[in-house]
DNA sequence: TATGAATGAGGTTTCATTCAT
DNA sequence: TATGAATGAAACCTCATTCAT
């Protein structure tokens, strides 16, 4: 039997390696949600005990995915308050750094995908309301960022404009991942509309989007 | 409806018979997709006759987003193809055609939302496979059509348009969709950038997407 | 849809041609029964029509069965018919036949074995009288004829010397064989008891067994 | 019992009322296994929990005959260690035992005739070997008990002749053995050579066999 | 707090048998 | 007679969650 954590700290730590042991197990087969047991034995505790930290499966992964949003917003607020040039050249420097980040991230939208699918479906909504505000408040964060960093939007549309791109970018990964296995069948030109390089697909449409956003003001 | 599906036209009828029992269990609550047991006894048949017709359960939900999907490019395809008035004029019709359907078929970006995440994950590739020409080869149809109904578009750029279009809807949807339970306390101002009326959101995120498009020709 | 058998010869020769097709697939797989919807494809027929000319699926093998019974039984009446040497000789010539016959007919003795198991469970008692009732005449009539080979038998001993020599030879079979994916692991020394070569523990068995004959007499 | 079987006797305990379950049940009809979620209401458990006891119903029921081939051999072991009187009289005095006990315990026969048939085909080539190892060394011990007992023996030969001996046993009981619901129809004098009292008929091949036996040494 | 046995729902699968056509 | 769709029972299996220890 593992040393009980007592004190808060102990507790949060558990709460971590349990985190971990999840993002890891996730990284070998983003597909799917690996299951608890299998969760616990990488963290090296008992299947019960994982019940002490979260109250769901779904709590331990929308955690991660909060996680892994704090990092990426932080990435870009941080971005946006470095940024320097034309307003379009700023929006081209952001858009590469944000598709290379995605890129070197890929747990991260396939994570996401499954948020309002799978995650927020067996979660109390107690937890659903938390993670949303999370997000809402990282967001008006990382959109005052923009703001700054581009002059020419209104003030307090940087958040929405967030949202957006965000939203594109989403929508733009289910409708183009696909399984490694299925690598050599997508590339049968009929399937060319669905199967090209993601990166390169997200780069062009976040041009075109932010090229509306620029003639909007 | 036959006791026996012996024709083959019974047979597309009784199938029909099980999507339609399935939709409509499914609407009853779209956070999760109901038991095959239940669709069976809805469609007042034996859980095993289920299996003659559909492979996997997730079988069943494929083919009746793939029906979804038929119905709305259809729709939009036959609207494209009526249009008139000056480009801008025809996207800003379009766009609260569009957003009017998904408003009237609120089961359709459900659906659509679990796609990737929930659907595809127990299908045979086969099936994927099957599933996303289909997607495909009705959006290179929808997409010709929206060609000729902007002049302005470069050939062959239509399909790629609906893709994004597409993309940036199913995102939206996934970060402003939550359950009716929580409508209450999505009011709370902190929460106001991920909670705003879905259709208006979307019709103004999508304007701005165009606007960026018709700019690049 | 087949012509229709409706004259009484016909009807034998559908029953007939799908003894056939079961038999053929029974040999491609003798560790279990095939499904009767492949004996009826086999046999160029619908899965019902198997339910016209069998009630169950067993009565199909248990007529299989009475069909090898009988040629077995056959084959050894006329071998003891022309026997000719000592007693010991006609017992040692019997053997050496009778193995080499089970040898080249492996399926007979693995259908045997499912005969009070398998086969006899899902049958009428009608069915199982019949075939009991074939099985001990076809006995009492070989037994007859090893009465007349060996002399010193006591009149009316034969079909209970034919039963317990085929007892011994069921009873010897299902102790020592094994599928053939085994093959390799029944190589291990601990296994040598239930492991030896069937035909030559089996004449071995018999030998032993028929000493005891013939000191009873 | 515990509700939760904790420590490895508990464990055990828990496993050994899956299997009287089992063996009530069984022996309410044994021309069927009954299915698990009776053996699992029997025991007061839950379908699943059977599961976390054996991987197949198969494997319940060779465990269960693994039992009975068990207590039969180390009764017979235990009787040969304390025969006496000459080799013959130890044949007759072991062979009224061994039919007695036969007698006593009807499941076992039955239960044995599906061994080969239906137990080892749905079993793991793991348990099949492992089934199949505990036999061959219970029958290498009481074949060391039976040389000691019969002092005419060559010196490995006990676990062979246990061999043959169970082997015809097993035989002779397929061969007669019907269901209850036929003991009328089996009274004809046509089946009388397949209707005989199991006990006195195995008793009268046995010694014949057994006449054999002593004879060779 | 920690454990892991027990639960139980439900998906998947197979197939002998029935029965409307 | 012939068909094959429909049935339904059960095995098989997985796994999130609970709860007695």
């Amino acid at each position: 039997m593992k040393q009980r954590a007592i004190a808060d700290e102990d507790k949060q730590a558990r709460r971590d390696s349990l985190l971990a042991a999840a993002r890891s197990l996730y990284l070998e087969d983003t597909r799917q949600l690996p299951a608890v047991s299998r969760i616990a034995e990488a963290a090296g505790l008992a299947k019960g005990t994982v019940y002490l930290y979260f109250q769901t499966k779904e709590e331990i992964f929308t955690a991660l995915l909060d996680q892994e949003f704090s990092a990426l917003l932080d990435r870009l607020t941080e971005h946006f308050l470095t940024a320097s040039g034309t307003p379009w050249e700023r929006v081209n420097l952001f858009l590469e750094f944000y598709a290379k980040y995605l890129q070197e991230h890929p747990e991260f939208l396939r994570l996401a995908a499954m948020a309002n699918s799978v995650l927020e479906q067996n979660l109390a909504q107690d937890h659903v309301y938390n993670f949303k505000l999370q997000l809402a408040q990282r967001l008006e964060r990382t959109g005052n960022a923009l703001e700054s960093a581009l002059s020419v939007l209104e003030t307090g549309s940087g958040a929405r404009l967030m949202v957006r791109t965000y939203a594109l970018t989403l929508g733009l990964w289910q409708l183009l991942d696909y399984p490694d296995a299925m690598r050599e069948v997508m590339m049968r030109p009929a399937l060319r509309l669905l199967a090209p390089d993601f990166a390169t697909e997200l780069t062009s449409a976040l041009k075109q989007f932010w090229r509306g956003v620029l003639a909007d003001q």
